[in-house]
DNA sequence: CAGAATACTAAACGAGCGTTCAGCTCCTGT
DNA sequence: ACAGGAGCTGAACGCTCGTTTAGTATTCTG
């Protein structure tokens, strides 16, 4: 599929830097093909955008139930990300695709980051209610940084590996990073069990 | 000067999305004479990332000073990113051209990410050293953890500006984020100021 | 003041880009 | 059987890219 080849090199390379005809060379068609298809690279590029949002959604669907609030797992983290890779096999070019949605200043990324926040919103609130978590002063601002947080995994694995000498985003890295984040949600970076003067 | 307009690209349009040409105009000279002055459109890019992680070096060691463990000032939130944009002029291309540092596969840009995770883990270190945090079972792990969730801030402003209404980095951002974070590093996320069980 | 280096430019080159075009199969409906 | 359209292609077009070249001012040096 014309599609799918597109998808793979978008998420390895960005859209702006692979040729029309790199595309056809890997789905064993010509160029000229791929632009009668589609009408242009542009419009390509925007249909890769639309069935990665589809698909986003379709796991995110799939997922509300399962991600409901067992955050303090040692699996299910509350991680969104964990969550989508886990419903990935391990070279699907969908978490690269959606890191370069979330990064670049387009429509579809603007969509899928509002997507992610209310999700981190709506977890939030449910962690909330169920005296599980605080909204904080300004709960907002609380969803958006546990977002953040989650995302920045994603943002900077290359990097984070480089460092670390573990890909956070495989299993063992997944584990130790957990594993630190859940320390710091439950009691923040108090050394003692005490929470000590904050004032 | 050629290379600060070509900084200025950079960082607003990415290397790849900028001609040799616009770097000329921009600087009021010809298209030959800055391939003349610096070799090749990729030696400018190399100067520019030269000079670009020099200066935040400069801003580094100037700042160990001022970083000392005030982590829970109200000003100085043991953000490194906060810290760095305090330093700059309001519409200086650097953040964003560290940004995109941080975010490419470049060996600047690996070597940027090691020099803020080693800053990152000399801070813990020092927070730890003054009993005002844990290093956690894994340090390396949540001095990481600690850097991304600094680092998000400055990769995902245009996205987090979109969905909170407010720049994260401007003042009243930086300032509704700050508190936020500090309450969570402060006691988790806890709902009350009692640390519940954690097993 | 001569002469060489330096600063700089206009013009052109070759390559790669997205896209267009004319035409070639090859399946389908009548 | 055979028109007709869909699927598909190689070649070409116009454009922009980074870079090269040949040459002109300008400035430094003896």
């Amino acid at each position: 599929m014309i599609r799918d080849e597109a998808l793979r090199l978008f998420a390895e390379h960005g859209p702006d830097a692979v040729s029309v005809r790199q595309i056809a060379a890997a789905a064993g068609v010509s160029a000229a093909l791929v632009v009668h298809h589609f009408g242009s690279k542009e419009a390509l590029r925007e249909v890769v955008d639309h069935h990665v949002l589809e698909t986003f959604d379709a796991m995110l669907t799939e997922m509300t139930g399962e991600q409901a609030p067992d955050l303090y797992d040692p699996a299910a983290t509350g991680s969104l990300v964990e969550a989508v890779l886990r419903h990935l096999p391990p070279d699907s070019p969908m978490p690269a695709y959606l890191r370069r949605m979330l990064l670049t200043d387009s429509e579809a990324g603007k969509e899928l980051f509002a997507k992610i926040f209310a999700v981190s919103e709506g977890m939030l609130a449910a962690l909330s209610e169920a005296g599980m978590a605080a909204p904080g002063a300004d709960p907002a601002v609380r969803a958006a940084f546990l977002m953040a947080n989650d995302l920045a995994v994603l943002l900077l694995r290359d990097r984070l590996t480089e460092v670390l000498g573990v890909d956070p985003l495989s299993q063992e890295g997944m584990a130790r990073w957990a594993a630190e984040v859940l320390a710091v949600y439950a009691r923040g970076l108090s050394p003692s069990l005490e929470v000590g003067d904050a004032s």
